[in-house]
DNA sequence: GCTTTTCTGATGTACGTCAATCAGTTGGGA
DNA sequence: TCCCAACTGATTGACGTACATCAGAAAAGC
């Protein structure tokens, strides 16, 4: 005997299997205690109702829909190669992923976007997006509407989004500040901050993290403000180059976001990468390379197909109304350096 | 106009949808000719078989044993919780799995126990064990008979596994030593080198690692011979107290396997904990406190989840004749410190 | 006791694939 | 020409669940 079917359960419940159905599907017209005798029957055979099969019979299909920024950097787009990965990997498990681009720095678009999406389109949403009050409304319209919404690497908490799925930026951080300090050796100097050009909430996060432990731990290094230059290569590479060819107290660089060529490039052209620490955060061809080539010292990043796995695992444990294990979707923060590269 | 279904390929190739069916699952009786008819409209039509239906329809169950080490320490442990919660998560994909354990230092027991598992048993064993002739052997009986295998952990090239499910763990243990030798930040001194119980090829190889690094980027540490006293939880403590207290220049500790209790008690006994730098291998209870007090400095490990839920795909894709992809199956060798504690 | 409502049973179809059977069609050799 | 293969078609019944329909039973109201 195997795994006990509805069948067995109508036996069991003496009931019919119309009765079983209902119950198992919540529909109404089944008296109060017909519905315990079914479920104390469930709970004595031990059912686990057939996802497959069921999902088969209602021919039941998944459509999630990742909205991403378009030209954000490799970052973003190792994501959408993910993205597409997974999608191919999970055409035969009915789940179709689609991927909608949006302007970067135009809010309001996206949040008009996401208001045209409906359930009748999509089963689950997936945003990588800035945290504006448009953003946060249009999640919280969706949700209304039925859509299991989920945001991506920088979360929106004020929206009521399902789960956010991503690090936690600011332990991120703390761990960037932990191996600039203890790479440094107990040095005294600087280090120059650049700040990421993607969103603002992990940025700000990491930063946050990044702080607080170099207030508490390495007391004799001091962090600069923030450089945001990343809109304007030419000019970065310069102010960059001059900056820290004219403080020889500068010892470490630590990018909020993932590293771009200009600025490594400018970091190359001051000449004095050998003895700089460089913490850059998302693993990228860039990011890659520079590791590689002994540029960077360590990257804090996240598995982009973790990231789009538990993405559709929790979207569509969201559309069958189960729970989902929240140990299991927990992103985890990733040091790399160039031993560990996968 | 949905997925395609095997009745538009019956109608597109201009046959009937048995045939397309023989095709499809390679059953004799179709001439070549119709074979490549059907195989071009598969392509045109972007045809894929749905796999559940297809599960659904042979009633296929799926059955991985999984043979683990009894009495390993935590690290086997936690993977066996890894593995039964794996097996919830799975029950309703059809995907069951079972734990058998095995005398840790019995290489005959285990060959024993493999040979006696069957494809009438089981649909895909995973194996956690020493490299052993016996073993081996054991292995290549098994994909004989047509099981697919794989190892876990620490690989056995030598049998015909279909695949290894584990770190490299060469580069694993360059990574401890490149974390290692800049924690040490230039220092001249020695490091205590603690023997794994656990298996002798991963162990091996991260000792490899270990020392290549150290000879080819900080020739000013030197490392000391293995010790190997797991067993002896006594006369470790001993040796290893009167070690560090009567050589202050070992300034590091580098265990090749996970940590257990009775080591780092013998570490904390030598009074010198605060200045060494102790990098260990394996996420368990044990390294995680050490973390979180400061205690150990670095682990570098595995995820225990990735493993098994690699393993599971790995040999589903065996059984279903599918391709893997290899990308996803890559372990990552992950460096934890207490700040990107999971 | 009668009607009305609410609940339940019985039955059938569908989902996409597998597997098996039986009948029919080729093609090639004798 | 005939026959025996080797192919192919047509059909059917699973697999476990969802969903709809219709008839029948029990419960409630009067």
């Amino acid at each position: 005997m195997g795994k006990p079917t509805v069948h067995d359960i109508a036996k069991e419940a003496g009931v019919s299997l119309a009765t079983v159905d209902r119950v198992l599907n919540s529909r109404p017209g089944v008296r109060e205690k017909t519905v315990r005798r079914v479920q104390t029957a469930v709970q004595t055979l031990g059912y686990v109702r057939d996802l497959t099969a069921a999902n088969l019979s209602r021919k039941r299909e998944y459509r999630f829909v990742f909205v991403l920024p378009q030209g954000a950097g490799q970052f973003v787009e190792t994501l959408r190669a993910a993205l597409l990965e997974a999608g191919e990997a999970h055409a035969a498990d009915r789940m179709a992923v689609e991927i909608i681009s949006t302007p970067m720095h135009d809010a309001h678009v996206v949040a008009d976007l996401l208001n045209s999406l409906g359930p009748k389109l999509y089963s689950g949403v997936a945003v990588l997006a800035q945290e504006t009050p448009a953003v946060r409304d249009a999640i919280r319209h969706l949700k209304e509407t039925g859509l299991p919404v989920v945001t991506l690497v920088s979360d929106i908490p004020s929206s009521d989004r399902d789960h956010f799925v991503g690090i936690d930026n600011v332990a991120a951080g703390r761990t960037a500040a932990v191996l600039m300090g203890r790479f440094l050796g107990g040095f005294t100097g600087k280090i120059l901050i650049s700040a990421s050009s993607m969103l603002a909430r992990d940025s700000i996060e990491r930063r946050l993290g990044f702080d607080n432990v170099m207030a508490e731990r390495f007391g004799n290094i001091q962090v600069l403000p923030s450089l945001e230059l990343r809109d304007q290569p030419a000019r970065m590479m310069k102010i960059v180059k001059s900056v820290l060819q004219s403080d020889p107290s500068i010892a470490g660089v630590y990018s909020l976001g993932p590293i771009n060529e200009a600025f490594l490039a400018a970091l190359r052209a001051s000449g004095r990468l050998d003895d700089l620490v460089v913490i850059t955060h998302e693993l990228t061809p860039i990011t890659r390379t520079g590791l590689l080539a002994d540029e960077i010292d360590a990257v804090i990043t996240q598995n982009v197909g973790h990231l789009v796995r538990s993405a559709m695992r929790i979207l569509r444990a969201k559309c069958d109304g189960r729970r989902i294990i929240e140990s299991q979707e927990r992103i985890r923060t990733d040091i790399i350096i160039k031993e560990n590269l996968p």
